[in-house]
DNA sequence: CCTCTTTCTTAAGATACCTTAAGATTCATC
DNA sequence: GATGAATCTTAAGGTATCTTAAGAAAGAGG
């Protein structure tokens, strides 16, 4: 099973996807193979494609003023990752996303992507539903982040994402939850 | 100038909305006057409307596990005000949302919405293009409350939103910000 | 206006989280 | 397998923010 079978596989677990359409939307794919540390999107760039992570693991990250990087979001096998709002708009990303290991990346450029949305209608309901997950993710991490104890967040991420914490570098889960490496390394000892 | 006309007024900020146009809106928009506290969503409901602010002021908040609340937004004359996730997938909401003055609230439904986005085409783009900014302001508050000092957020939010600090609770700002009304006080005490 | 409720301030002591620095461990690559 | 780079830990001292409690000020509704 190539990449873009995964991807078409992947449709296929939401929506249904005819052989003909799968066929029409295997043709506006490209595959691209990332080596560990290769940088898929730049900050300053316009984000141009949507991205399916066939194989590997991504992180999107921003830079703030002083040049300390932020997390936004991890990716797997079996997840989309974009700087959303900069494909959305068309405007220049502020993340960057970047490869954690080495990596398949299905992406679909948005021209096609708006075309295939008229051939295959169901197309378009999967990415808005995509997208409010996205949405209402963010909402409950801007409340976590706003109430709760660095404690509490890394429980909820180890336990919602065990099998990311286990193969990204531990500074990186500290950084996705917005606390110093040493201090998640103390949360760590204090806990079972 | 009626609760209805600010309504299409600020669509035409926006989009074209021609006078047909306009009255098959007025068709489908209901006013609401809210006291005082009243509370136009509960959570746990279903978020059946689109609802734009016409007069007064508004908030967005939820409940955490520990009965204290977390405002997730504020919204004044102008502006949409929403549990934007209840709405767009139609499940319960997890926000409250009341009024904090006496306020006129231009309600549209959900189906009636559907409707209008096929005789207001444009008008699917203005919704859009309206989610798309929640998503990121969502997105840059997250960042913000993981790597900004509460200081810092305060002052952002006063630069940004001078008239809503001047007409809601200063308690609700803190909550707002994620901080205690003690902290914020002492915070502000020390600010020119 | 008066009164009751809501909101804001102050302060002291506690806790969560950060900074710095150094050493220990693990990992990648030759 | 050796070596240098990347990552993780430990610890001490500092800062940001919270909790509690009480009183002061402001605002709402009669």
């Amino acid at each position: 099973m190539d990449a873009v079978d995964q991807l078409i596989a992947h449709l296929k677990e939401s929506i249904p996807v005819t052989s003909e359409e799968a066929i029409g939307l295997r043709k506006h794919c490209s595959v691209v193979e990332l080596r560990r540390r290769d940088v898929l999107l730049f900050a300053g760039e316009t984000s141009k494609h949507m991205r399916f992570i066939s194989k590997g693991c991504l992180r999107a990250y921003y830079m703030d003023s002083e040049a300390k990087e932020h997390i936004v979001q991890f990716g797997i096998e079996g997840w989309w990752i974009n700087d959303l709002y900069s494909y959305l708009s068309q405007t220049p990303a502020k993340q960057f996303i970047q490869a954690l290991e080495p990596s398949i990346v299905v992406q679909i450029q948005i021209e096609h992507l708006n075309q295939l949305f008229h051939e295959i209608p169901s197309l378009e309901r999967f990415f808005r539903l995509k997208f409010e997950k996205a949405y209402v993710a963010f909402q409950e991490r801007t409340m976590d982040a706003m109430s709760k104890t660095a404690e509490q967040r890394y429980l909820e991420f180890r336990s919602k994402y065990r099998n990311i914490e286990q193969r990204v570098p531990q500074y990186m889960v500290a950084s996705y939850l917005g606390i110093t490496p040493e201090f998640l390394s103390s949360l760590r000892k204090n806990i079972p």
